[in-house]
DNA sequence: CTAGAGTCTGACACCCGTGTCAGAGTCAAC
DNA sequence: GTTGACTCTGACACGGGTGTCAGACTCTAG
C-alpha cells in the first residue's frame, strides 16, 4: 500500500510516516518508476507500535532499538532481546520521575487553590474569614 | 542587590532571571549611570515563587497573571482576584490529564517489561553487554 | 488529453525555558 | 593605570514530533 492508504489506516499523519522512516524505524519499498513508497500490510502493525511508544514517552531513537524485539503478541518481547529490559526499566523509571514531578505540581496548585480568598473560591467549603488585606506589591 | 546576587540566592541562573523580565515577570530598577539591574529583597521571594509555579507546569504567561495576586505567606493568594481560581483549576486539570497519560504510558512499559523473556543465557547470540541480570525494580 | 488526486523532497515554524557565546561597557581593588 | 570580575544586549541552539507550504512529478478516471 502507498503513504496515503497506511496514514488513513494507522491515523498517523503521512508527515509523521516519513519522519518514522528518516529515523529509521520504517523501510518501505520504493516503486522502481515513480520513486512511491511502498508499505507491506505488517508496518500497519508496525505503525501501531511506534505511536504506542511515541505515547509511553519514548523517542524514535529508543524505540528503534526497541521495534525490531517486539513480536506480533501484545506487547511482547521477541526472544534474544533481554538486555533490553535494562533500557524498558530506565525509560520506566524516567517516566515514574515525571509522574512524581508533576504530582508535585498538583500539590503547589491545590494550595493554592485552597488558600484562594473566600470571594472567589468554587468551592464555599474554602470559605475563611481570616481574609487578610495585604497590601499587592507593584 | 544585582543580578549575581539574586541569581545566587534563587538558583535561577543569570540568563533565567533576564527572560523573566523580558516576560513581565520581574521589574527591576536600573542604575542610572551603569544599566546594572537593581532588585529589591521582595524579589528573591517572587523569583523562588516563579520557579515553584514553573515546576508545577505553568508557563510565563500565566505565572505574569497569577504572580500579583501572591502575598507573602505559604502559596496564599491576594483578594480581590477573581477569576484566579478558574485558571488555576483548568491548569490543575491539564497536569491532571498529562498524570493520567503518564500513567497509562507506564503501563505500557510495565506491559513489555514483563513479557520480556526470562533471561535467554542459552544463546550467546542474543547476549548483550548491558544485560544486567537485574530484577525488575519498581 | 486533461483534470484532479496522490506523492515526492526539502525547508521553515512551533513550543518555551534554558545554555552559551560574542562583543562591549562598568566597577572595585591593587 | 591595569587587571579581573561583573553586567549589558542580542542572537543562535536545543529538544523532537508534527504542521504546513512550495514546486515538481506520477497516476488514474473520464
Amino acid at each position: 500500500m502507498r503513504i496515503g492508504a497506511l496514514s488513513r489506516r494507522t491515523g498517523a499523519s503521512e508527515r509523521s510516516l516519513r519522519h518514522y522512516e528518516k529515523q529509521g524505524l520504517l523501510h518501505p519499498q520504493r516503486d522502481e518508476s515513480s520513486g512511491y513508497r511502498e508499505y507491506r500490510e505488517d508496518d500497519v502493525r508496525t505503525v501501531r507500535n511506534i505511536r504506542t511508544l511515541l505515547a509511553a514517552g519514548l523517542n524514535t531513537a529508543v524505540i528503534a532499538d526497541l521495534l525490531p524485539c517486539m513480536v506480533e503478541d501484545e506487547g511482547e518481547l521477541a526472544p534474544g532481546c533481554a538486555g533490553l529490559v535494562t533500557d524498558l526499566n530506565r525509560e520506566r523509571d524516567r517516566i515514574s520521575a515525571a509522574v512524581a514531578e508533576l504530582a508535585a505540581s498538583l500539590d503547589v496548585l491545590d494550595t493554592l487553590i485552597t488558600a484562594a480568598p473566600p470571594e472567589t473560591a468554587d468551592d464555599p467549603a474554602c470559605a475563611e474569614d481570616d481574609a487578610e488585606p495585604s497590601p499587592v506589591h507593584s
